[in-house]
DNA sequence: CCCGGATTGTACGATGGCGTACAACGAAAC
DNA sequence: GTTTCGTTGTACGCCATCGTACAATCCGGG
């Protein structure tokens, strides 16, 4: 029997390496061959074609940024602030973030794309209104917030703008504080 | 003398319309003639290859985007936040705004493309912190402020999440109220 | 050490996009 | 109506990519 020299995982590894870099365009059988340092002939063993490739690498992609990251918060006994910063670590870390940004001009594309990011925001949503919650008793505030904190974690890798004097990091850092910790006129403070 | 049939503009207002539908992998100079009804016959003798209409289309959006929008919103003699508002609204027009999202993606793969949108971005913050400044004394707080609200109004169109029992529009207005009006601590009030 | 089946390399035809060359066309000037 | 020159259509060569077919290769089991 011959050994599995690319198995699917490579292939599908580094379809989400050059998603990430590049965009779904550039998603090309034969370039991730190359990149692999193989042709193509394998390629076509393992998926039917271009499209059935994506469709796994989306699958990878949603099982690793959502049950992956939730299983392992799970394993912390932290609290719920806690496990939630913990969460935006493991989904938007140097390897995950990528992606999710390159997901995300995709999904407003395709639907099918959309449907599946839409599964995973709403996860992820249902942390932050869980953390936001444990400060703040107004749905209305407690959504909104939410979606603060979201888009500043999304947006912020979209926008070019300088912060003159400061890093982005610094302000960042500030508008966090503004958005995840207790309004300050909170009567029950 | 021939007549100009499809001046340059044309061609530019097509790619930008293809860009913001498609992304800049979609501006294919077949694809724009079939478009306009023509074949690509005379696109070469307004643009010397297909990167030339892109410089176009790039030079057409960041000044429609920063000029036209500053310059209309001089004429107004409202208040620092209202004009902020209108900027806004001009801004994120259903005709600019796909273009602007285009763009974001587009510059993370392109250098050339981010220096422009840097410009962009920035003439935008300074509408946001002059605005904000209007209440709020703490220039770390309004640099914090206007990237938050930058960072809403860009993200929202990247976020897929439901909100059960609202629409995404009553989050917006409410998270908008947030970060844009005084802030209930403020000593100063 | 050889065999067999899985894996890979190579070659192929098809498609689509780029940019060029030139002929056909048409509106304006006369 | 004819000329004229800019604009457009058509055809071409080139290259990248897709998906297919098949031969070459490789590795583990016998």
């Amino acid at each position: 029997m011959g050994a599995l020299r690319t198995p699917r995982e490579k292939w599908v590894g580094a379809g989400l390496q050059t998603l990430a870099s590049g965009g779904v365009d550039a998603v090309r059988v034969e370039a991730l061959a190359k990149s692999l340092g193989v042709t193509k002939g394998g390629f076509y063993g393992y998926f039917a074609d271009r499209d059935a490739l994506l469709t796994e690498m989306l699958d990878a992609w949603e099982r690793e940024a959502t049950d992956d990251v939730l299983e392992r918060i799970e394993h912390e006994d932290a609290d719920t602030r806690a496990r939630a910063r913990l969460a935006g670590k493991l989904t938007f870390s140097d390897r995950l973030r990528p992606i999710d940004l390159a997901v995300r001009d995709w999904a407003r594309r395709d639907p099918a794309v959309a449907e599946r990011l839409r599964r995973v925001d709403n996860k992820r949503m249902d942390l932050l209104r869980e953390a936001i919650g444990s400060f703040c008793a107004d749905p209305d505030e407690i959504e909104a917030r939410s979606l603060l904190a979201f888009c500043l974690a999304i947006g912020n890798h979209f926008l070019a703008a300088d912060h003159p004097g400061r890093t982005r990091a610094e302000v960042l850092d500030r508008a966090g504080r503004l958005i995840l910790e207790r309004p300050t006129d909170d009567p029950a403070r």
